[in-house]
DNA sequence: AGGATGATATCC
DNA sequence: GATATCATCCTC
């Protein structure tokens, strides 16, 4: 299984998270493959969107996500979980697409539905910050037996804070998979 | 419905 | 230096 070329992810952000819709997520981890599936996304679209954190603008934390595309933004939220995004678009740009659930494919000790239990599951921590996508441990693969599949828009989960933003449809996922988060 | 638990941003 | 907040999950 080969990693999904920069190029891929140097391109608008809601059509990355939909396409990473039915892809693999791969982690080589002491000796053994960890892969799932991935089911559910949320697009983040940078500075002007107030549920992002580069709204925030570029600080140490968001770093990673102002970087190049193809790149890990890993960080600790309410003091226990890691949650797992893609950075997109050119450098400098600050959007990411954040990977909320996958579904077991190999070696997934424990559920990979949610952010929290995503990286858990696939042995994703701060190490993996700014981590490179174009590399052999760490990577997302095309699907090598893809099949058509319909896709769900519905507002974004835990971001209410965010004013008008918190509305726009921008968590994606899989029509019918019982992997997604919450209905 | 509420608590865990720590990094971060934003105040003084 | 103190405090409020958080892209969550588990237990009651």
């Amino acid at each position: 299984m080969q990693a999904l070329p920069r190029d891929f992810y140097n391109r608008n952000t809601i059509q990355v998270a939909h396409e990473l819709l039915g892809k693999f997520l791969v982690h080589h981890f002491n000796g053994e493959d960890r892969i799932g599936k991935i089911v559910e996304v949320e697009a983040y679209l940078g500075p002007q969107d107030l549920a992002a954190h580069t709204s925030k603008g570029l600080t140490p934390r968001t770093r990673a996500m102002f970087g190049p595309p193809g790149h890990a933004y890993v960080y600790l939220i309410y003091g226990m979980h890691h949650c797992m995004n893609v950075v997109t678009e050119p450098e400098g740009t600050g959007t990411a697409v954040l990977l909320r659930a996958l579904e077991p494919v190999a070696n997934l000790p424990v559920s990979a539905s949610g952010p929290g239990r995503l990286c858990k599951a696939m042995g994703i921590d701060k190490g993996h910050y700014g981590h490179d996508l174009c590399s052999p441990t760490l990577f997302i693969a095309d699907n090598p037996d893809p099949a058509p599949i319909r896709i769900v828009e519905r507002p974004r989960i835990g971001v209410d804070y965010a004013g008008e933003w918190a509305a726009k449809p921008l968590r994606f996922y899989i029509e019918g998979s019982p992997y997604i988060s919450r209905k």
